[in-house]
DNA sequence: CGTCAAGGTGAGGCACCCCTCCGGTTGCGG
DNA sequence: CCGCAACCGGAGGGGTGCCTCACCTTGACG
């Protein structure tokens, strides 16, 4: 196991260390979590400024997601780490909190501008990126860049023109907590 | 830890049995699997014979994508399932082939009949069961239908008269197989 | 060179889990 | 009522992982 379940006896052996000495610097797997993932985190804000100053509100939507599942391919840890929530950590919260702040932002400019159907909402893609990691997982040996390809189909059901009703309304904030939460025990 | 990868022990303590006559019953994991999916295995394939009965092409692909989601969405065990590979278990490879030659021909019907773009492969369809298998499992308790809407956006972007040009090719067979016996270990 | 704090170690207690195997139970035909 | 086969139970050996804690090293500084 790898990822935010790895053992972390696991990891200390890999890195040449005693337990002891990896709970020293680390006291809780959130603590190494968050120390591992540091440059994924920086990177992925940086592009997401860097996406906001797009004009043109399609390709900033496109490029949004974009970046978000390259570096989900690119890290293991940072792939499981967007699709669970860890209750109790307030760090984490506020990452994943700005993360949606994001999401919400380049939605609603494209849906503003008509380049992506007005049924959308954020749980959506928030699912989206449920889905996108577990594809990830499957092809990151195989396939590395598999997700390219599913990335443009989802792309293309996000269009605006001829898109067809839906039959179930977004997941609510409460419901996409929950279903986080969840992801974290379960598998 | 539910679903294929449960605890022998724990199933076993809440059958109220032994574990040894649960090894009696059931000498490999393999074998309890099959005996527990046997009605929902035999329920895909009933439904995918009725399906395949119907006359319009895209409602036979829509409707063979909506029975396999159900079913999952109603057994966890079933989820798991349908996006591994079990290496060794003529028994499982033979399930999947059969699963795998159903959506072929729903597809490919689709297809001739230009209701389903043609750029799509057998391969988009599994990667779409390995992705609603990861929704299903973080809403299954939250929001038991959110996948309808997640099919239905993914329906939309199968439709053939929008299609934009997909930057990767399909899966291919081997890339498939090893993605799911990938499934397997890790998570 | 002595002291002390900072850092490193890994055995050990606890909890699961896998799977085996031997002894116990049950119930049915004779 | 006996004997036997089929069935059941669960202790036990082996494995992994979590986390703690008492002990050991190192190196900076007076």
């Amino acid at each position: 196991m790898r990822g935010v379940d790895a053992s972390l006896e696991g990891i200390a052996r890999e890195a040449g260390v005693a337990i002891g000495t990896l709970y020293r610097h680390f006291p809780t797997r959130l603590d190494l979590l968050l120390a591992a993932l540091e440059p994924r985190l920086a990177e992925l804000l940086d592009e997401s400024e860097r996406v906001m100053g797009i004009d043109d509100p399609w390709r900033a939507f496109a490029s949004y997601l974009e970046n978000l599942f390259r570096l989900q391919a690119g890290d293991r840890g940072f792939n499981d780490f967007l699709s669970r929530r860890f209750p109790g950590s307030a760090e984490t919260e506020r990452l994943h909190d700005q993360i949606c702040e994001h999401i919400d932002e380049v939605l609603i400019r494209a849906q503003d501008a008509g380049v992506v159907r007005p049924d959308i909402a954020r749980g959506d893609i928030v699912t989206l990126i449920w889905s996108s990691s577990r594809m990830i997982d499957a092809t990151s040996v195989t396939a590395p860049n598999a997700w390219r390809r599913q990335l443009a189909l989802m792309l293309d059901a996000y269009r605006a023109p001829r898109a067809h009703p839906l039959p179930e309304p977004p997941l609510t904030d409460e419901q996409l907590y929950d279903a986080m939460v969840r992801l974290n025990a379960a598998d």
